[in-house]
DNA sequence: CCATTCTATGCCAGAACTGACATGCCGGTC
DNA sequence: GACCGGCATGTCAGTTCTGGCATAGAATGG
């Protein structure tokens, strides 16, 4: 956000931040809030990359569609676990998630 | 191990390999036991280089010294969550955890 | 508009995880 | 030996996660 637009809105009584400023994270579970976003935009990358349907992605998991779709919307509902279970599972290599997790934050 | 003993071994009727072989684990089952115990280790470093006791470890987890004994010793019992999250809260950054899975295998 | 395909959301029973507690093991101190 | 601090292991009730199902929305082709 641009600095002058902010100042606007903080103006009319705003308070200009990010979702863990606004939910009141502490440091460390907004890097874990972004830890598990960046591995479910990760998740849903590789599988449009290589043109499969989240059906199909279930399937090669072992689970089920609706789990897939919650998994790339980072829904509450899915561990870490899986999700880096299941990248690793559709061919990601250690690297990648590693790499994935490092830029996060 | 050297070759040498690897082929005196198997003559004896023993397979040679690690863990992963024995148990007959998928290369992606391989690799996620492998960020597990990459994670534990990188857990209990974080803690000895500070000096710190399990317990007071557990204390500002707010978990038990049982726990953390367990996330050391990659028990089945604690998840990739918890043990991600552990480490982020005694400090580690997004890009060390990132980087220590990414070494995993 | 309708049908089809793909994705999103709610829900639930069963499985897995968690903190807590009890207990055992080991090395150091007295 | 007795005691103690630190770590490991077992167990368990309560909570969370998971797969599966139903269903609703969005996008596409007829």
């Amino acid at each position: 956000m641009d600095e002058g637009r902010r100042r606007e809105l903080e103006a009319a009584g705003w308070r200009a931040g990010d979702a863990a400023d606004f939910l009141g994270l502490t440091p460390e579970e907004a890097a874990f809030v972004e830890v598990r976003l960046a591995l479910a935009r990760h998740l849903r990358e590789l599988r449009q990359k290589n043109g499969w349907t989240q059906t199909a992605v279930a399937e090669r998991l072992g689970s089920s569609q609706s789990r897939v779709a919650k998994m790339e919307a980072s829904d509450a509902s899915v561990s870490l676990d899986l999700m880096v279970r299941s990248l690793l599972t559709l061919g990601a290599t250690c690297a990648e998630v590693g790499q994935t997790i490092a830029q996060a934050a």
